[in-house]
DNA sequence: AATTTCACCGATAGTACTATCGGTGAAAAT
DNA sequence: ATTTTCACCGATAGTACTATCGGTGAAATT
């Protein structure tokens, strides 16, 4: 029984094929073997049906750069609710890892397909990789500084940024070495994670006027949802200063 | 006065002049826009004479890699040689990062390609990357090793992998943000990366039979160059591991 | 029922690149 | 002095891809 589709439903199916086909395709053999006739090949029309559809390849790039970017941002929202639920503070450090690396993984031809471009001048998703990275550290500092890592002058801030862009590299590292079968425990990966940024953040926690200096008991036991009367602080930056 | 060249020396220049415009193009558009047309001219030279120094551009991107690959390793061993100098504990761990970030800005171009290459499945230089990402991490994990951080069963070897890899994500990931302008000075993102590493190393220590849990203290203080009574250690592990 | 629309097709012109070939002149070997 | 070598040249066949064009049949409209 073949549904009888409608014209326009059968052309937004073909749509999306390619798009499919097109999103395969860079993720297996990148950009370079990205090409009209493969493209529509996989698809299973003609090459120059390609056109029926798109002006040319980088409007299709487009197009999937800005259903990758919404995907991405809607993981985001995600876990930054679920953050908002979390009950602990230390429960809540560790999900900042946790859950963007469950997003990687979901999807982890998405970031394959974004380390390429970033550093790609010829690429025509550079400029998407580049904001991607960007929209996503900023997020990540707004996390950071929602926690209670304050950064009051200039120089905080920039160190906080540079933290979170420390972290993000590490997290994209560690979530590619787990997807390559070297880390095989996602939560080991968020337990590094959360060690490395806990590092760093003491050090700003120490030369700001932040939280006090806690060198003790860092060790991160289960039963360390600490810093009770934590800075309410200025909880909500992330609204004003992320997406 | 033009030199009068011998036939050898005047080929030889070529070559080289070849290899130079190659780097240069990849460096400025990236592996795609290589072509033997574009290095041809760049050198000065007609497309077709192209071939007589190189079968064909895959095999002057594997000479461009292993000259690459042999610049790299002659830095890191400049980097092992000066860190061993080096005076106290904390310089060293500080330099552990310090070199490497020098390093890169010196080459940026040899980071660049290496990031693209790295994650591109078309790329001629990937396994090449792979390879050097593979041994910067190895290298990275003696160091730590030699700092006094052991590693005696293999979760804890991993982890210290792990670090590792994360530590170089960050390093690579700073080193770009500094070629960018977003982080002027180097020495603070020596900084931060020390700090990431110090809180992910504590996780280590603190789990293995390694050196005592020093929490206190840890603020890196300039006096700081502890542990006088240090693990004589396993010393050496990296002259086997490594290179 | 007649007409229009349009998603898709095959063919093809145009572009960019690869790799080979025979020719040339100056350096090198004899 | 003569011959050989060979780095480089221009020309060109072959390959892969892009983008356009007119044609076709079935869906949609009238």
């Amino acid at each position: 029984m073949t549904t009888p589709l409608s014209r326009s439903e059968a052309k937004d199916l073909t749509r999306r094929k390619l798009l499919r086909a097109a999103l395969a395709i860079l993720d297996e053999e990148g950009e370079a073997g990205l090409s009209t006739v493969k493209v529509a090949r996989a698809a299973g029309i003609a090459q120059s049906s390609f056109y029926v559809h798109f002006k040319d390849m980088q409007e299709l790039l487009l197009v999937l750069a800005q259903e990758g970017g919404e995907r991405l941002r809607a993981s985001m929202r995600e876990a930054r609710r679920k953050a908002r639920e979390a009950p602990g503070d230390l429960e809540r450090h560790r999900d900042t890892f946790r859950i963007p690396l469950d997003a990687i993984c979901r999807h982890p031809e998405l970031l394959r397909i974004q380390l390429r471009a970033r550093h790609d001048p010829s690429s025509s998703l550079r400029e998407f990789a580049v904001e991607t990275a960007a929209t996503y550290r900023r997020h990540h500092a707004a996390d950071l500084a929602e926690l209670g890592y304050t950064a009051d002058d200039e120089r905080d801030r920039r160190r906080l940024e540079m933290i979170a862009e420390g972290v993000n590299a590490a997290t994209n590292a560690l979530a590619m070495g787990h997807l390559e079968g070297r880390y095989p425990d996602l939560d080991e990966c968020a337990d590094i994670l959360t060690a490395l940024s806990r590092g760093a953040l003491r050090l700003l926690r120490s030369t700001s006027g932040g939280p006090a200096q806690r060198a003790e008991g860092d060790q991160a036991g289960p039963g360390d949802q600490a810093r009770p009367g934590d800075q309410p602080g200025p909880g909500d930056l992330d609204h004003e200063t992320v997406e």
